[in-house]
DNA sequence: GCGTTACATAAGTGTATGCTTATGTAACAA
DNA sequence: TTGTTACATAAGCATACACTTATGTAACGC
């Protein structure tokens, strides 16, 4: 189930952090390992549960290989919340109108 | 750290059942147990960590305790999932405009 | 009071998870 | 070819997690 990988990927913060680095901009994984003490091994493990959960791409490049951003991921953390937008706050009430559009 | 306790809460398809079951109407415990398979202990220590999630909310009625979804971990998704907007795949582009009224 | 019901909490246990060190593999440079 | 760089994978280990059984607590009926 894809939806359980994307919610045990996003469970851990050091998971997060990098998504989040890598939502600034696409980079290798080199790149995401700079200021963030974190050893090479444990950086391509959690790339490659990112990139299962569908949350990261890949795209090889030489010798590096550079991450980015999967939209596909979020696409489905964005349904998985559209089926709760009764329970939304009045705030977020408004976009009700929208996910109209997204369910079809 | 909420965000984690969210995400955390969320990894586990059984507290995802628990919160779809809700998310149809608010329960008690027990009648929540009915027809999923889960010991009382269990479904009480999953009610704990969707309550410190902020993703359900309780209220004691004599000596059942009713629980419901509570919009505000919902809200912090949306958040959570708006900042990365930029990567949300075309159909869902129109949200772009209403989630600018969501970041004030 | 006494028993029952609804739920929470404590303590123990197997398994999953995130790290480590060590090694493998593929692309480049000399 | 030889070495180096960039990354993946394997194996081992400590901790976290989801369950179990046992017990605690609070509200009700009698």
């Amino acid at each position: 189930m894809i939806e359980n990988d994307i919610f045990r990927a996003l469970a851990d913060p050091t998971r997060r952090a990098i998504f989040e680095k890598l939502a600034a901009g696409g980079m290798n994984a080199s790149a995401l390992r700079a200021g963030m003490e974190i050893s090479q091994p444990a950086m391509s493990q959690h790339l490659a549960v990112l990139r299962s959960a569908r949350l990261v791409k890949e795209e090889r490049q030489g010798r590096f290989v550079n991450y980015e951003v999967d939209p596909e991921g979020l696409s489905l953390i964005a349904h998985w919340l559209a089926k709760y937008r009764a329970y939304w706050p009045a705030r977020i009430e408004a976009l009700k109108i929208l996910l109209k559009e997204m369910d079809q």
